[in-house]
Formats: structure tokens, sequence, C-alpha cells
DNA sequence: GAAACGATTATCT
DNA sequence: GATAATCGTTTCA
């Protein structure tokens, strides 16, 4: 069985992008959550290579965003340090008690802005997010399937940088505006009238509407 | 201290 | 459509 070639299902749509799509993490929260659409990201954790595209994604700004886990009346916590770092750092939190979701932290540092990575389309290693899904479909469309498609587990990458081994944001393809869609933020009790969900309209990938 | 609640998902009816 | 799983963080007394 050939290994699934590394282009998005939707690539006669895009065009290949020379950097990590959208440029630098440090600008506004939703201009980051809007340009990683298309960036593709490249875990090598566990020996195993995984490589998917990002077709969906959140924003959460900082204290004045009331569904941050870094909204003014939290605070900084050992919890949320991480989103006062760097942009291009890994804040990584535990959901419900049982899945790991990822967040790319941007803006400038000591604002504590992220972006959630809701979904994507797995090009590569396909055979090893299905092992790692116990023999399910090779999804990563809901945060916590992006998670364990790429292999964290644990929270030993929590403040990792971005543009390193083992979990990598690497250059992807440039997604036209024509494509993308906005909706409110999915499982937010507060703030939910902000459409900060940004997806890639009829692409795989895309977490399942509840 | 104690209780409630999740930036979710798989499975069952 | 409803519910269990599962545990750290938040919230309230």
């Amino acid at each position: 069985m050939p290994e699934t070639p590394a282009c998005p299902s939707w690539r006669d749509q895009v065009s290949p992008a020379s950097s990590v799509s959208g440029g630098p993490l440090r600008r506004p929260v939703l201009e980051v959550a809007r340009g990683l659409l298309g960036t593709r990201l490249v875990s090598t954790l566990g020996g195993e290579r995984v490589e998917v595209v990002l077709v969906e994604t959140e924003a959460y700004g900082g204290p004045d965003d009331p569904a941050s886990h870094a909204a003014v009346r939290a605070g900084r916590t050992d919890r949320n340090r991480a989103m006062f770092g760097g942009a291009g750092r890994l804040y990584l939190y535990r959901s419900y008690g049982v899945h790991w979701c990822l967040n790319v932290v941007a803006g400038e540092e000591g604002a504590p802005q992220a972006v959630l990575l809701r979904g994507a389309e797995v090009l590569s290693g396909r055979d090893v997010v299905a092992r790692r899904r116990g023999g399910r479909a090779p999804l990563a469309a809901g945060p916590g399937r992006l998670a364990q498609a790429l292999g964290v587990v644990d929270g030993g990458l929590y403040g990792h940088n971005l543009a390193d081994p083992p979990l990598q944001l690497v250059a992807g393809w440039e997604v036209p505006d024509a494509r993308v869609a906005r909706s409110g933020r999915i499982g937010v009790s507060r703030g939910a009238q902000r459409r900060w969900r940004f997806y890639l309209r009829d692409a795989p990938g895309v977490s399942p509407v509840r």
C-alpha cells in the first residue's frame, strides 16, 4: 500500500506557502488563527512520523476574553503560564479530564493569547494514527482527536517551541479567503457570541457539528 | 475543604 | 439524542 501523498485533498484549490502560513505568530490572535489554516504540523513523537494540515482553529484572547483560560478573573496560574511566554509556544491542557488539547501561543510576549487547534486532515502516517485510535478511522477532526493523532498523550511538551521537533509547525498551503468560514466557538459557555472559530469549508478534518 | 464544572468523545438507545 | 468516562481547576462556603 503506497503512503498517502503529503498533500491535502483540496490541494488543487490552493498554492504552496513558502513559510508557516500567515507569517509570524507574534501578531493579533485572530490573524494567527486565520493564518494557521493550511499550515502543516509534523510530529515525530514516539519515533513515528505523522503529518497533518490544519483546517480548523479557534482564537482565545487575553484577559478581556471571558472564554479564555487566561481571562482576567483567572489571572496568571500554573495551568496557563505557557500563554504568557513567547509566541509559537505550545499551550497544552486537559479537557474533561480525558483529552489533551493543543494551542499555539500568539501575540506579544506577556499578552496571554492562544489558538486552539481544533481539526486537521491527516497527510501521512495514517497507519500510525489508526493504531493510536485503537483501530478506528485515522481522523484528527476535533481537538482531542488531533492531539491523539499526533501522539500527545501527556503534558510533557507543555511550553514546547513549535519551531522545533518533535512537534513542529512547517510551511503548508495558502488558503484563499473564499474557502474560509467563521462561526462562534464550540463548547464555550462565556464569550460564545464572538465568532472566533475559523475552518476550511468542506475540508475533511473539520470537527463534526455537535 | 467540598462541590461543580468543563475550549470532548465514544458508545448506547 | 443521551450519557459515561475521568480529573485538575475553579468556585463557593
